[in-house]
DNA sequence: GATAAATATCATGGAGACCATCATTATTCG
DNA sequence: CGAATAATGATGGTCTCCATGATATTTATC
């Protein structure tokens, strides 16, 4: 039922509290060493001597020391996030985003290369390769130096990092994403839906960070979801998760119909509605049934805390999220907090990062790992 | 992000080894210890002395010796499953189902109590009384014997083990269901949905045994869903997942009717379909039809490796699953294994015996719990 | 039947990791 | 400058695991 708890060795047992020191200074700017045996619940000595190997393994460095207090200034530790880079990519049809992050997920870096959802899969390919170099470039560094990447794009992606299916992007269904990216920097790869990899992102630094279970609907000129179960991203047997749109009743296939029939130009049905012009109104609104219907149906299903709504339609939370949660409300047995996007256009790639990060701890955490760093 | 994987102590390592020892046992009958040691990945020596704690604890057994090989026989230790009982009960329509298991989760003893969906609280309560009562006398054993008790039920149900909303049977809404029981019994009461625990039975001991991600369709008078996603019960954030059939475009709540329209007995339509008869077989395909919408639904959604289908219905799985897989093949993205339920009847008692079993073992994970035995 | 081979158990010692405790050191406060 | 305060550093102890070798018990073979 549960995964071998497998126990084992003492080793491990260090390897365990130097994840959870790890752990307890990431993001906590600088710690004493009494903080850190108090987070982490060991003795002040054993905190000394685990922090005293990460020192000399690279991986934590000292800050200054306390001031102000009675008594003897403590010396305090950081997380050492310049120990190592990640890299994240988003592969979108309008833009390709680029961001070069350190260990703590914060962005160093980032490129953004405009292209055209027409473009043809050689040309979208160089556009990637464009962005990651001027990433890696800004920063001074070469492919070598980077610890994981995560890639984020549209379409069913397969559990090697291939494109198995794309209807947005011309000659994208084979493209074998985790090679080529692989040829830039060798590290390990990770491909991910965007819609997937926005839900994690949310569920890290957007609005949902204390959510254990989220529906993200990707509300923009495709429709997308995707969940969130347990704190963990759900992908599904075969990462085919969240694709509540292919059942035809449930309204994802025609929802942007609706708009796209009320203006000429998809692009402000929104704007319209806002001032009050009848049919825009109107085609909001039956969007946001369409809309709803199947997340209710998602929400119904999970029951998750919290629904995020992002995409290129989030901008325009004024006319969405009121009508969207009263829908919601007329379906579902609980209605879920409903919020918007607060990462916009960057949800995907810092989803990517986050992806990317996840291996690198885990293999930290295994004790394989790039770490004994270059000292 | 994840939880916290806190570290600790020594003793928390034993506890880690002792745990991986008592789950190498469990299950694998007599094990000597040199299987042990390899089944643990501890040394021989290290096996051998936590064997003996738990051997003192009482958590472990001698078993015969080997026989037979060359060389001297080894001593064989078996998990002394009858070292402590759960209770699972099993609060339908028609019927009150209550056993005794014993830590391995085999049966010992089962009474069921027939009962009327019409009966009202107090007779119901009091049938579930006589049913438990009637386990533990055959056990020669009182309340205060077992462990946990699991109980399923129908309708939702909160944290603390009260029927919050139950739509089938009358006066059930309300119903504290966890303190009755431990009026009983006086160990840990564990209250969950019907089709949920099917769901877990079906993955413990069922035909989704090795299954991470299912679906659990109960098909019957009611029509129900539970989940198991990355290998455990998803419950929901108020625990109401599952609830598809809330949304009236995904036919959950019509799919009955057509049965009943069919003949004035709900019974058996399936018989004379089966036979044949063109009222009966286009009743039966317009239910499959309404059932594999909502079940599309909940598949699109999760992308799970196997659909199960258990409830009264499962019987007629001649006429029921093919038409089933076909439906479903029309509308997902990719159909996932469909099978019958094994367990039949028996379903929600066994899931309610595992939710027992997993709170016993956590528990001794924990290091409290019930262990040092009476020895 | 005695001996060899095989295998399990038991005993000893060592290493790693944690903890408690106390002496030492560096500050601030009065 | 001394007292109070709080961090650091050092010592010794305990727990758990592991490797290794001695001892025990059985089967196979001569």
């Amino acid at each position: 039922m549960t995964g071998e708890p497998s126990g084992g060795d003492l080793s491990r047992l260090r390897q365990l509290n130097a994840v959870a020191v790890i752990k307890a200074l990431q993001g906590q700017g600088a710690l004493t060493l009494t903080d850190v045996a108090r987070r982490t619940g060991l003795s002040r000595a054993s905190a000394e001597d685990v922090v005293r190997e990460l020192l000399h393994k690279g991986w934590v460095a000292e800050a200054g020391a306390t001031a102000g207090g009675v008594g003897r200034p403590a010396r305090r530790y950081r997380f050492r996030a310049d120990a190592g880079r990640v890299l994240g990519v988003d592969i979108g049809g309008h833009k390709i985003l680029a961001v070069l992050a350190d260990l703590d997920g914060d962005v160093q870096h980032s490129v953004r290369v405009p292209v055209t959802p027409g473009m043809g899969r050689l040309e979208r390919l160089e556009a990637v390769d464009r962005a990651v170099a001027g990433c890696l470039e800004a920063a001074g560094l070469t492919g070598a130096d980077v610890w994981a990447s995560g890639v984020g794009t549209t379409g069913l992606v397969d559990g090697a990092g291939r494109v198995m299916l794309s209807e947005a992007l011309p000659e994208w269904t084979g493209v074998d994403l985790a090679a080529h990216l692989r040829r830039i920097a060798p590290a390990p790869v990770l491909v991910e839906n965007d819609s997937k990899l926005a839900a994690l992102a949310e569920c890290w630094r957007g609005v949902a960070r204390y959510a254990k279970d989220m529906v993200f609907l990707l509300a923009g000129l495709r429709t997308g979801a995707g969940l969130v179960i347990d704190g963990k991203l759900h992908r599904g047997f075969a990462n085919a998760s969240g694709e509540i749109g292919a059942l035809p009743v449930l309204g994802w296939i025609r929802a942007q119909e609706h708009l796209s029939a009320a203006s000429g130009e998809a692009g402000d049905v929104f704007a319209a509605a806002r001032a009050g012009e009848r049919a825009a109104v109107t085609a909001v609104r039956r969007y946001v049934k369409d809309l709803a219907l199947g997340a209710s149906a998602l929400v119904l299903a999970l029951d998750p805390q919290m629904v995020v709504v992002g995409g290129g339609f989030s901008r325009s939370a004024d006319v969405l999220i009121e009508p969207l949660r009263r829908e919601l409300d007329r379906w579902c047995i609980r209605t879920p907090e409903v919020r918007m996007s607060a990462l916009g256009d960057e949800a995907v790639v810092l989803g990517a990062v986050r992806l990317a990060l996840d291996d690198v701890e885990e293999r930290v955490l295994d004790g394989r790992g790039p770490l004994v760093s270059h000292l």
